[in-house]
DNA sequence: CTGAAAGCGCTTACAG
DNA sequence: CTGAAAGCGCTTACAG
């Protein structure tokens, strides 16, 4: 069916060398005179040699592939971080995979081992929910090395690029207390997810420094999507009328909300505040404009790539924790 | 640094049979022994193998990954479109490699370049602007099979699983007339954009059939995003300040146009009317409600590896061209 | 029903 | 500075 490749054979016969030689060109190594490596780069490019990277990993052990493995490849927050991530990687030679584990467990591992079945280098992970100490055993007893991002696992130990999802509660909470609002809801995400559990702690914390009657009226977990959102906000302002803040898991969560409050007749900004997590690129355009927190997608793929080439090249250092900050960005619906 | 993996040798080693009989086993070819087949099962579940798929693609010719080339991989188009892609080449046991040639020419070739190096059995690719019939000639010469999908190029034969772009124009520019918009402009993307073009014809077209004053003032050609919207509609309205229409390349473009109409204290829909092409989930919570084409991305991806997946079973039979119709979702922006 | 052996396209110590 | 040869982990005709 196919056509037979152009090996490095045929290569070298064009030529005039052997193949030994028409490799050491090709990947820079020992000493070759400058003619012969010439003739080994002309016979290359006339016959529009591309090398088959699986003999070469097959015999080097060396891949330059990159496996990244999400929780939803169509969430905007994972689709930045995965451009940068293949970016970053191809700038140092690699080609990234991106597989979706739709946050299912069982998908993650499926997942996981069909990419070391393709002898990727690493991987970068952001766990699915529910994840803990053994679902990345297999990683170690393949010794391949890996680094956790967004989603961390409380218990394992691993290089973790994420945000500080306390903080970020902090600075939300923080900014709700500024503005008087009294009757809270925080709504949306998947309760075992420990980025949503963080989040939560941070802004009780914020609030809880307070002396005075606000309170937390409601948790209501729930899909991180729009619909979720949507669904949410009836729901609350059903049990809580007074309500006059929700707290989003994130910016889709926030649009559901903001679709729910039309319906109620209720002005978002004005009757009920909504705010949300992640500063999706529209949100600014939305009506009114989303006060949001940034949580900077695509420097933690940069930053994740940076870390599994480290782990890479020296899988012996101590695991390293980057916690980029996130920043409060205080628009009209707050 | 990596441990030793586990290979078919320790398997045959542990079930006490030789490889060729472990083969067998594991990819379910030959007769073997009910007995033996469960002994070689057992050791592999035991040891923890996971085959080397460089080595066997490498051996049999025959690879498991599918190459997937977009314009964008930030764009929710596209990812929604990969994370279909991605599912439905798992469920018929393929990997999917994404990659992003951010639209640029050079570096769709490099990315198709390294994946033809890594073995992908074939691609599914969204030309980058500029793309003609010698651009995808390489993978010809390779005899790698391939697709295109959303982008099409003129001039080249090849499977093509796209949406009607004339028909989106015409659905348009129908209901613009309905609506009884007069001054319409045409804003965003790039002009090499062959999706762009049709668009543009397709409204053209339908607006012509009408015997009366309405015509396209502008046409005004951007980046294909938030900001090029909000730019173009700012130079747009001080050019044509009678504009009651803005025609928007995509989603992205119209919540730019949103930014900048409120900035220039006009209503959106009612002041000047707002219409985009995607139909990104978020543009239904938009204030107000963006009227859009819907375009199917998730069923262009699963088309398109169907597609795909019949071209490497048999590569000879003649190409096939799907167009999807596309389907106007009128909101409240118009 | 099972196994010995060749070979896929590379890389890499080693010899010259 | 260049090349002959072994070997990475599989698959596959072929022998028994």
């Amino acid at each position: 069916m196919r056509k037979p490749r152009v090996s490095i054979k045929q290569v070298a016969k064009h030529a005039g060398v052997s193949i030994a030689t028409v490799s050491h060109v090709l990947n820079n190594k020992g000493n070759i005179s400058d003619a012969t490596r010439k003739q080994v780069r002309d016979a290359a490019q006339d016959l529009g040699f591309i090398p088959n990277r699986n003999a070469s990993r097959l015999r080097s052990g060396q891949s330059l592939l990159i496996g990244l493995v999400v929780n939803d490849i169509s969430n905007p927050f994972f689709s930045e971080l995965a451009a940068d991530v293949e970016a970053v990687a191809a700038d140092a030679g690699y080609l990234s995979v991106m597989a979706n584990s739709r946050d299912s467990l069982e998908r993650q591992k499926t997942v996981i081992e069909t990419m070391i079945g393709q002898g990727v280098a690493g991987f970068i992970i952001s766990a699915a929910s529910g994840s803990d100490e053994t679902t990345f055993e297999v990683l170690k007893e393949h010794g391949v090395p890996f680094v956790l991002c967004v989603r961390d696992i409380a218990t394992y130990a691993a290089d973790f690029v994420g945000f500080d999802n306390f903080q970020a509660g902090v600075l939300v909470g923080r900014h709700l207390l500024e503005r008087g609002y009294r009757d809270i809801c925080f709504i949306g995400g998947d309760q075992r997810n420990i980025n949503r559990t963080d989040r939560l702690n941070g802004l009780l914390h914020a609030l809880g420094q307070q002396e005075s009657g606000i309170c937390i009226h409601l948790d209501m977990p729930g899909p991180a999507t729009q619909k979720g959102g949507f669904e949410a906000t009836l729901s609350s302002l059903k049990r809580a009328p007074r309500t006059d803040a929700l707290v989003c898991f994130n910016d889709y969560v926030a649009i559901g909300a903001y679709e729910a409050l039309y319906k109620l007749g209720k002005r978002t900004g004005v009757d009920v505040a909504v705010i949300g997590f992640d500063n999706v690129p529209e949100s600014a355009a939305w009506n009114p404009p989303l006060t949001t927190v940034e949580l900077f997608p695509r420097t933690i793929g940069r930053r994740a790539v940076i870390a599994l080439l480290a782990r890479i090249t020296d899988n012996g250092s101590a695991f390293e924790r980057v916690q980029l900050p996130p920043s409060l960005v205080v628009r009209g619906s707050t």
